[in-house]
DNA sequence: ATACTATTTGCAATTCTGTTGCAAGTATTT
DNA sequence: AAATACTTGCAACAGAATTGCAAATAGTAT
């Protein structure tokens, strides 16, 4: 889908910065931190805009955060299926200790887990650390 | 088993702070940030003793982090197989969207996920959302 | 096209989180 | 009891994230 389209469709206004946000998103295949944006957004725009952009983005269910044992939040662009009120509740993220860019693994379901008694699910999140293709 | 041979048994030496530090853990059966330790030891230990403390006790295998969508870092208790060369290298926890709180589940096994050609697998961490038994 | 309103942005200041160097204090060994 | 190595507190620092406010801009109505 175009930024454009993304941006409307989730209600907010198409400005330069979450232009330039998305693309930086769309970029790259693997999760970004605020910092990554930052190093190729900083010539642009300010830091504290790209913060806003992240909490609005996430808000508005464009991006989800990709948890990570790391330092630093990374995240990444959900899939078309997400919005703000009916969220993706599976998320699979592989994490490459070489590299250390972590991705969804978006097609790997989370097999159904038993908790205990009187423990209500509604999410899930996995995350695999190792090797990845590329590295290996 | 007692505080003093924990410490003793993972090579620290036995101090006022890392006593204090541990008898925090074990008053609560979730797990604590930084902040969280900071509030009830500030008025006896630096807040850089408290860091140095999580810092050795993660290096000896006492505690463990514990993977978390939130802000700030959170760590638990070890279950006594761990140590600093072998550690428990599955992890399952449980946090409460109403409360907050995260518990490790130690008994839930993680089932073996399928992760693509070429990728080697070395460990998982699994986060659970949902309401807890307390809260429900 | 122009004007209006609400949202968004940049800047400066601030807060919170985490780290480092060093001198003083304490635990352990001899 | 003395020597040594580890631990602690303090002060300073570095980085991450948030807030208030005035100026700029997007979307809408005129």
């Amino acid at each position: 889908m175009d930024s454009e389209n993304i941006l409307s469709e989730h209600g907010l206004r198409n400005t330069e910065a979450r232009l330039g946000v998305l693309d930086v998103f769309k970029k790259y295949d693997y999760a970004l931190s605020h910092s990554d944006l930052e190093k190729e957004l900083q010539k642009y725009f300010d830091r504290v805009t790209i913060y806003r952009t992240i909490h609005s983005f996430l808000d508005k269910g464009i991006i989800h955060k990709v948890i990570d044992d790391s330092e630093s939040a990374k995240y990444a662009l959900c899939a078309d299926e997400c919005s703000s009120d009916r969220h993706h509740d599976n998320h699979v993220h592989f994490k490459c200790t070489k590299c250390g860019n972590s991705e969804c693994l978006n097609h790997v379901q989370i097999p159904s887990i038993n908790v205990p008694k009187g423990y209500l699910v509604s999410e899930s999140n996995l995350l695999i650390e190792g090797v990845c293709g590329s590295c290996n």
